[in-house]
DNA sequence: CGTCTTTGACCAGCGC
DNA sequence: GCGCTGGTCAAAGACG
């Protein structure tokens, strides 16, 4: 807010852009959104993915069908809030074996804010802090989903400013509410909202 | 008019 | 027991 206020503006407002449409696009690669974290993906997460079904995208992160992230997700439910998670530090090393299991946690790390925005969901901004160790904000988003408790944390990777790191928790119980199944033609309502948000400061 | 973003403050868990 | 940090809520404002 006073050292990043710029750039924080500019970055808050390019996860403002919700996911327009380009979601389908994103699904439709879903490659190339598993090579970016592939190549990107922080290493002890390497593992969650794994244990979700590889891709955050194509398998629970998105979808939900993935059993054991509703298994995680019911649980979610039932926590009251503002329940700080345990062994905050350790999750990253037990993530990458039991964490996974019962709480889905996906970490992707993305060069580009695309890559981020647009996963197909509707999300809505409710907090942004300023975490110790990143001199960037992360902000706090959740699915607008009533029935769905899915939230994600969105902040930039210390060593690349450039680069994205969400982090998804939970499943989607319900399905994209951005149905473009043409590519070519994207939501036009999210896609001008976002474009027009991203075109203001 | 409806929806979403922004910001500040509060609460709770964890570490020392 | 205290202090710190992280996470969430709520109100107000702005935009389409």
């Amino acid at each position: 807010m006073v050292a990043d206020g710029g750039a924080q503006d500019v970055w808050s407002n390019n996860h403002s852009d919700r996911n327009d449409g380009r979601t389908e696009n994103q699904s439709d690669t879903g490659l190339a959104a598993n090579s970016v974290y592939g190549v990107k993906a922080l290493q002890p997460n390497d593992s969650i993915l794994n244990a979700c079904g590889g891709s955050p995208e194509n398998s629970c992160g998105l979808s939900g069908e993935c059993e054991q992230g509703s298994k995680g997700f019911e649980a979610e439910e039932d926590e009251p809030r503002s329940k700080r998670r345990r062994n905050e530090n350790q999750s990253n090393e037990a993530a990458a074996s039991e964490e996974a299991v019962t709480e889905p946690r996906i970490v992707l790390q993305s060069s580009t804010d695309s890559e981020i925005i647009g996963d197909g969901f509707r999300w809505r901004k409710y907090g942004q802090k300023v975490v110790k160790g990143n001199p960037y904000p992360r902000s706090y988003y959740r699915c607008t989903n009533v029935k769905c408790n899915v939230r994600k944390h969105v902040e930039r990777a210390i060593d690349d400013p450039r680069a994205f790191v969400t982090t998804y928790e939970g499943k989607h119980n319900h399905e994209m509410p951005i149905k473009n199944t043409n590519p070519n033609v994207p939501s036009e309502k999210d896609s001008q909202a976002s474009l027009s948000k991203a075109d203001k400061p």
